[in-house]
DNA sequence: TTGAGGGAGTGAATCGTTTCATTCCCTGCC
DNA sequence: GGCAGGGAATGAAACGATTCACTCCCTCAA
């Protein structure tokens, strides 16, 4: 059923070496001998084994990657963004999803490792840095994407979350808002945490007082839920703005808020913006279609996954100094947070 | 460097075959090596290597999924639902995008193909058939996902596509539209021909007329870009609904219609559903938070994928005939088409 | 005529794991 | 005491591509 190098030699009547030659340095090879064997490959229908090859060269032409959320169009851009750099360089990225979850994260970067990928890119779900360490130690670079690494160990790209989270709180006291809900978590999540504290530092400056309402995900489901929570207190009780550290969880929030009638109560909706400002982080194409036209903090996603790979590359020739990228964010206005 | 179970097995003071017991069938040593070996495996640091296992195995544990757009929530939905039952089986699941191209397609097929994976889902580009059946002639297993297949050589797992397009335009129609316009592309994907296929026959037996609309790709831009242009029209020529492919399209399309106002003249828009309804297809999360919420056809896209992997484990074990199964589509009726 | 030089091709060794036929040794029974 | 039986461990062979030191042979210059 295989056909190997061995088999593609004797039917072209030439020894393995050659076919080897023909295969990765054909210059080396008389032309006539060239197109005997390329004759005799295509008639047998030969095809590299991968697993062969790599266990010769002792490392892989795949590039993992790990995002926190596979349905999250932001990351989703990210993964964009490597695997057509990583094209440019003959290099494949393989998507992982660890869902949020530590042990699927442990379980892909095993499988990873035993791989001998040719480098990963991680967001990392938690502080699992030892983890993460034995893998360079290992000898397979490894990257942060969307986390800022002050650790000298790992280079990293990422986005000034802090500064995001501030742009955010300032934007929602700009327009008169002082009474702000930050819906989001698990805080282990770096994301979600120096976005908090982006937005503490900026409400505490701007006098304002702020509310943290946990989830425990980031997804739509878990925005719906937290926002129909929100909508069934009473006016009095509820934030006059809410900042979602994304927005998944920003549209899931407006869903309830605006949409859902509470069975049989049309009345207990809320207006955006007039009674909540709503704006959520990393503009994803979505957000610009909403029922409100969503206020967002804009990230360079496919930049971010581009970048990644750069570093991987540089990691992988020299021994060079670490670099650690970031980039700012950027306010995007709409109609969630407009008066 | 790298720990190989050499090592291990001079570290432990035992052979490499004893090693590879431990790992493999720990039942078969005595506990007291076990522990041996296992002590000197987490002291040394050793690591499986998976190219040489897959060498000698002959086969990876790893399953290949093209899909035609990660950035199209139905598609990562359906990855999920694959990830999840190839878990079960210990299988990873890789996941690769096409991008509705068939260059990239090919591209990631070969590259499943040297890998010797355990098997490949497939959600074809175009009618690449005999690029598919030598991956089959080769060995490795192959589904076609979300696509009928008439084609006994696969096995297949899809959506009733022609019933899904005679759904929405028979829902179009019952509400009183007439001049109903489906907007897709391009024809040479499945997916769209069919979902044409069943508005054509819908339309033509409920007595009303239907405009083709081609895009480029089923992406929101591709939408924003052919909504612009509808609303561009004079009242009299527009539509009186609109089908779209998929729920992206749908999306940009109601931007455009709905949202954009062309520079300097508000007066342009168009209401939806009084004007235009509009439908799209997939359901995906966030069709129900958009400005309108979306009508849309559903599909059970976890499901999708967890059977994918069902029938490609069926194909791998006996040469059981192949399966092809076809799950129904259902109508989800949401503002955007209300009245 | 001889020998240097070089283009073309060869094939054994190598990568690390798994498998399996074989050896070793102990226990218990006749 | 001898031997069958079996649990435990061994180590060589195999998987398939790549590499590299080496052979062969031809040309050209001295």
């Amino acid at each position: 059923m295989a056909v190997s190098v061995r088999d593609v030699a004797d039917d072209a009547g030439v020894s393995v070496g050659t076919v080897s030659n023909v295969l990765n340095r054909p210059e080396k090879v008389a032309p006539e001998t060239v197109a005997r064997v390329q004759a005799s490959i295509e008639r047998l229908g030969f095809v590299r084994n991968d697993a062969a090859r790599q266990l010769r060269a002792g490392r892989s032409r795949t590039i993992g990657l790990i995002v926190l959320d596979v349905r999250n169009p932001f990351f989703t851009e990210v993964a964009r963004g490597a695997e057509e750099r990583a094209a440019d360089h003959g290099l494949s990225v393989l998507l992982a999803n660890s869902d949020e979850k530590k042990h699927r994260e442990a379980t892909y970067l095993d499988l990873f490792e035993e791989q001998r990928m040719f480098g990963v890119l991680v967001t990392p779900v938690a502080e699992n840095l030892p983890r993460l360490r034995r893998m360079q130690e290992r000898g397979i670079p490894t990257v942060l994407v969307d986390r800022e690494s002050h650790d000298a160990a790992f280079a990293s790209v990422a986005v000034d979350d802090v500064e995001g989270g501030r742009i955010a709180a300032d934007h929602l006291l700009s327009i008169g808002r002082r009474r702000i809900a930050f819906v989001g978590g698990p805080v282990s999540i770096r994301q979600v945490s120096d976005r908090l504290a982006g937005a503490q530092a900026a409400v505490a400056a701007g006098g304002g007082q702020l509310e943290f309402i946990g989830t425990n995900a980031l997804t739509v489901e878990e925005g719906r839920r937290v926002g129909g929570g929100i909508r069934d207190r009473s006016p009095a009780d509820r934030p006059d703005a809410i900042f979602a550290a994304n927005d998944l969880l920003a549209l899931g929030v407006l869903q309830s808020l605006v949409m859902s009638p509470s069975a049989g109560d049309g009345s207990s909706t809320v207006r955006v913006p007039e009674d909540i400002a709503l704006i959520g982080y990393d503009d994803i194409d979505f957000s610009a279609a909403a029922v409100i036209p969503l206020s967002s903090v804009r990230q360079p996603a496919a930049l971010i996954g581009s970048t990644a790979v750069d570093l991987l590359l540089e990691q992988q020739q020299g021994a060079r100094p670490r670099e650690h990228v970031v980039f700012q964010p950027v306010l995007v206005v709409r109609a969630s947070t407009a008066g």
